[in-house]
DNA sequence: CCTTGACCTTATACCAAATATAGGGTTTAT
DNA sequence: ATAAACCCTATATTTGGTATAAGGTCAAGG
């Protein structure tokens, strides 16, 4: 019987010698035998089959510590159970990835969206698709508040998003709403804020739909509130002055930028739409 | 303005005081200030911005060094590029999970079909699915040589996986196949050894498939060419018997089992099977 | 028999992205 | 005043290896 020096077994096994000697060490896979005198390690082509299975349920996924607990196991058909576990674990993981991957679509239609858009302050009419919105409601009115309070209010609306399980990559495309009968008062309230999901996203009691439809809109960066509330008076002068019937709520949406600036604050570019109706 | 001791920007942002510390440390979100004699961090909730943005861009996979270098960049814009890679990635990942379950179910379905399989040497007749398989010649007849040397050839197929970018997972579902020319002249020879791929695998000049049809089948396990042998006659032999016509390749198919006999030599289950037609 | 180069050994350090622990100092509320 | 809660640094651990150094061994050729 010819045995296999270290360096052949690692060749033919397409793993490294350092590899090998680790399996060694954590008793994953030891070498048939060990020159006393030396410590050269000799393997037995046949041990190849101990390396395929281990380099197989590696591919699984699973760590080294499960592979050597499996496989000390000596329990014939066990394979069966990792199979199933691991395809499971696969299937989680490719949902997972599916969630991210629309994301971040979402997120490059978004800048996309920002980079083409009009400049600062510029009145623009566009119509809009169906979107669906993760709302929260935060209790207060925010514009009483400043964005110290606004931050604290993000943690809030995350928090809320880790228990529906979002990931948080849909947390760069959030927004603010005030409701239509706050706005027919003249009273500019909003204790609601939310975040854009998927349109394919299940609909439960926190969802809600934005309906598609015509909008008046107005493009700024850097956010703050007198900023956004200038730009709201002027859409809402534009509208007036055009006889336009405003037929939803106030929408302020947000997509959060590098925060480049010297305090690290936060950077936004903003998109304040007013659905309207042409009388 | 009210600063926030580590632990309650830890809290606030779902992450370990440890790691807000390694962030410092690196430099990617240094706190806004430091007391001089306790040395205590105090963060300004505004460097939460920065903070969701660290994490947004781990969300997308992207490692500390990789966010730091982006974020120094101080580069505005370039967020989409990052976004576009990331999805690419994804897109790449998710491909690869795929590719990884249907191996993995491939492989379950091969356990259940041994566990459910006749007993050791019973004679059956089944109608099987079509097979795609991707075959290596490995220029040798198998049967002329030992185990050892079929080690050899299967370390060979694995470099021919390789080339062919096939997951490993496929490699615990081989085969082995005598030409029906050869079968015909009582001649038990294979120089082709071949691993089953899934059904909607891209067809390419290594790529065969194996008709769907009736097949005499024998179940054996625990492989060797002698025993292979052995029943590969009793299969033959049964064929004649029943005057069935042979009419395409004699295909060995193995499953690798857990190795776990004293010199981890491979253990496999076995599936003789040769297409015929009845008269 | 000697040399050379390829190969082997152990030991240590390193990577990412944290977590855990020890040992000691500080704040804060009662 | 004092205890609980909190903070600090420094070091070790984790996973699955890779990299390197310093030194020992093997096989082939002269």
């Amino acid at each position: 019987m010819d045995l296999l020096s270290i360096g052949e077994m690692a060749e033919l096994n397409n793993i490294s010698r350092q590899a090998l000697r680790l399996y060694d060490r954590i008793g994953l896979l030891a070498p048939y035998y060990v020159d006393e005198n030396t410590g050269y390690r000799y393997y037995d082509i046949r041990q190849c089959a101990r390396l395929d299975m281990i380099q197989y349920m590696k591919e699984l996924g699973m760590s080294l510590k499960q592979i050597k607990q499996q496989l000390d196991l000596k329990d014939i058909g066990v394979i069966q159970e990792v199979l199933e576990r691991q395809k499971n674990l696969i299937d989680k993981n490719i949902e997972e990835l599916k969630h991210k991957r629309k994301a971040i679509c979402r997120a490059i239609k978004s800048y996309n969206g920002y980079t083409t858009s009009p400049r600062e302050g510029v009145i623009v009419i566009e119509h809009l698709p169906q979107r669906k919105i993760l709302c929260y409601n935060c209790g207060i009115n925010i514009y009483d508040y400043g964005i110290d309070t606004y931050e604290y209010i993000l943690r809030e609306l995350r928090e809320h998003i880790k228990l529906n399980e979002l990931p948080m990559v849909y947390f760069c495309n959030v927004g603010s709403i005030v409701r239509k009968q706050m706005l027919d008062k003249g009273n500019f309230f909003s204790n609601e804020i939310f975040l854009f999901v998927d349109d394919d996203f299940e609909t439960n009691e926190d969802i809600e739909i934005i309906p598609s439809g015509t909008f008046a809109c107005i493009y700024f960066d850097s956010f703050s509130f007198s900023k956004e509330k200038k730009y709201a008076r002027l859409l809402m002068d534009n509208i007036k002055e055009n006889k336009y019937k405003i037929i939803g709520d106030y929408i302020c949406e947000a997509v959060t930028e590098l925060p480049i600036f010297p305090q690290n604050e936060r950077n936004m570019f903003i998109k304040l739409q007013i659905p309207i109706k042409f009388r």
